[in-house]
DNA sequence: CGTGTGACTCAGT
DNA sequence: GACTGAGCCACAC
């Protein structure tokens, strides 16, 4: 869904607990301990990283990621699509493939067998 | 410091 | 099974 045009939310005040500062580090540290051959849902590495609603966030932080350590490509969305990656989504499925990964269409296949929410 | 926005997700139609 | 609407969060400008 593209064409979304909400408010900008009205100012939310509630401090982040954990004071967590960098919140992409901690991302970054997530989607490089996924195993090769699984993937994650934004929403889990979100909920990895403290924030279980900030599925978009990480979104943003990938978008922004500056580490190209960080395999992003396994990263993908929670109804089994990969999402996007930058400017060439089909990068993205060559490398889940390449991994070892099962797709169909341009949906993971056997999802919920490969998803790695961080435990097993 | 305030606004916009997006590589999301869930629920309803 | 597909599309739309609405909610939520952190980051970049």
């Amino acid at each position: 869904m593209k064409a979304n045009g909400k408010a900008p939310g009205t100012s939310k005040k509630k401090t982040r607990g954990a004071g967590v500062t960098s919140f992409r580090r901690r991302v970054f540290s997530i989607v490089r301990a996924i195993p090769v051959g699984r993937v994650a849902t934004y929403g889990d590495v979100a909920q990895l990283a403290g924030a279980p609603r900030a599925a978009r966030a990480v979104g943003n932080v990938m978008r922004t990621c500056d580490d190209p350590s960080v395999p992003c490509h396994r990263v993908t969305g929670a109804n089994g699509a990969l999402g996007g990656y930058g400017s060439s989504p089909l990068l993205k499925r060559q490398l889940l493939i390449a991994e070892g990964i099962t797709l169909r269409g341009g949906r993971l296949r056997e999802f919920a067998k490969i998803r790695w929410t961080g435990r097993r």
